[in-house]
DNA sequence: CCAGGTTTTCGCCTATCGGTCGAAAACGTG
DNA sequence: CACGTTTTCGACCGATAGGCGAAAACCTGG
């Protein structure tokens, strides 16, 4: 019962750590988790473990990611981890423990167990899901410009995407709606950039965009 | 730990289910499954588990599905279940213990526990799949026509599919290759029609075809 | 206040993809 | 050998994605 929870800070996508003080592993940062209560399901439990570090209303998303089960992933006693992904937009700059920080999905320090497999698989998922569902709401704060949306992508997905592909795809999806703001241009001058919002009722996981659709039912969205 | 086997037979999405015995739930059907093991990982754990029913050598495809854990879900103390999604290829029949039946997933008998809600999250992940990824060679028999495939996908996804279509989708993918062979047309006449087979070295399940791709990096497959 | 630089926005072009249809191919039967 | 049947394949069309560049809208420096 561990989480991944994954926000994109200064550009890079960065995954919320806390260093162990005891044995084993000590001074090896690992995810933050804990123990199943006895009248919670997984996903209660999660979010409760995680209260600890961030709000939960802080937490855009959550989702199963896997269990993991090798016998050998910690020492002793063999311990089942059920592995959650967890989503902070990037507007927030939640308060954490003085032994919890944020790294760089791409540079880990040194982790402990198995928590860098499950980092990778958490960003893995994460750039999947961005592709074929809406999951981008999750990354994004309330409002926000198309150049801010596309670095979120970038960073998220590891590499550069197309601002003017990236607007026009999510507006066919249905998930991207004008607010009229617009934001002042920065001190090089430029255009100011109309912000947008997901269009509200869009901001779950939807199904993904599948292709091989049933015939003729010109049904996109819900 | 317990998985939810489908396949498709006699044009149908099945699901085996085996009958229980005793209290509590006698008599209603339920998805097979077991302990966990101490040098087992779960996937380990649930192809063994899955050897008393079907022969593991016959599942294509085992692939986690959700970890179930509502503290009510089975009568007395709480059990979380570590569930899978296994599938069988449309071409074996295996040979399942007395109390063992296949049973369509949109036609349920009465079941134990929470096992129709996983019934149906292993159904919805299995056409979520299809759509994006190239499971399809899961269901699929080593060789086959083109209108065999169709109807596979047909009644794994619940709604008709043009075989036109599904042909070139696959193709484009590189996903299918023709063996020469070809199959005698039934009594009533018609061309005979031509064998394909999955590619070898995409029987395993590949990425999502993604949108948002990198750019200008004309790549399509691996 | 105007020229030049910067950033965003938008329209257009093209390639590809998915959906559909219908003709042609290749077989059986009467 | 005409006809029905089934498969195959080419052609068309709309939708989608990627790319490019012009235009818009702002800044600063002269």
């Amino acid at each position: 019962m561990l989480a991944a929870v994954l926000q994109v800070r200064a550009g890079s996508l960065q995954v919320m750590l806390w260093e162990r003080a005891r044995e084993p592993h000590a001074h090896r940062w690992s995810l933050p988790g804990g123990g199943l209560g006895d009248d919670e399901d997984v996903e209660a439990s999660i979010r409760r473990q995680l209260a600890e570090k961030v709000d939960v209303r802080q937490l855009s998303h959550v989702e199963q990611l896997a269990v993991f089960s090798n016998p050998a992933r910690v020492p002793g006693p063999r311990v089942v981890a059920t592995a959650f992904l967890g989503l902070v937009p990037s507007h927030i700059d939640p308060v954490v423990p003085s032994d919890t920080a944020w790294h760089p999905v791409d540079a880990l320090p040194a982790t402990a167990f198995d928590h860098e497999a499950i980092c990778r698989r958490a960003r893995s998922r994460l750039a999947s899901k961005l592709s074929y569902t809406n999951l981008g709401f999750a990354l994004a704060p309330p409002e926000f410009t198309i150049s801010a949306l596309r670095s979120l992508y970038s960073a998220a997905l590891g590499y550069k995407v197309s601002a003017t592909n990236l607007q026009r795809v999510l507006s066919r999806r249905g998930l991207l709606e004008p607010t009229g703001g617009t934001v002042q241009p920065g001190p090089s001058g430029g255009r100011p950039a109309a912000l947008f919002r997901f269009v509200s009722g869009k901001m779950r996981v939807t199904d993904p965009f599948a292709v091989l659709r049933p015939p003729s039912t010109r049904s996109l969205g819900s």
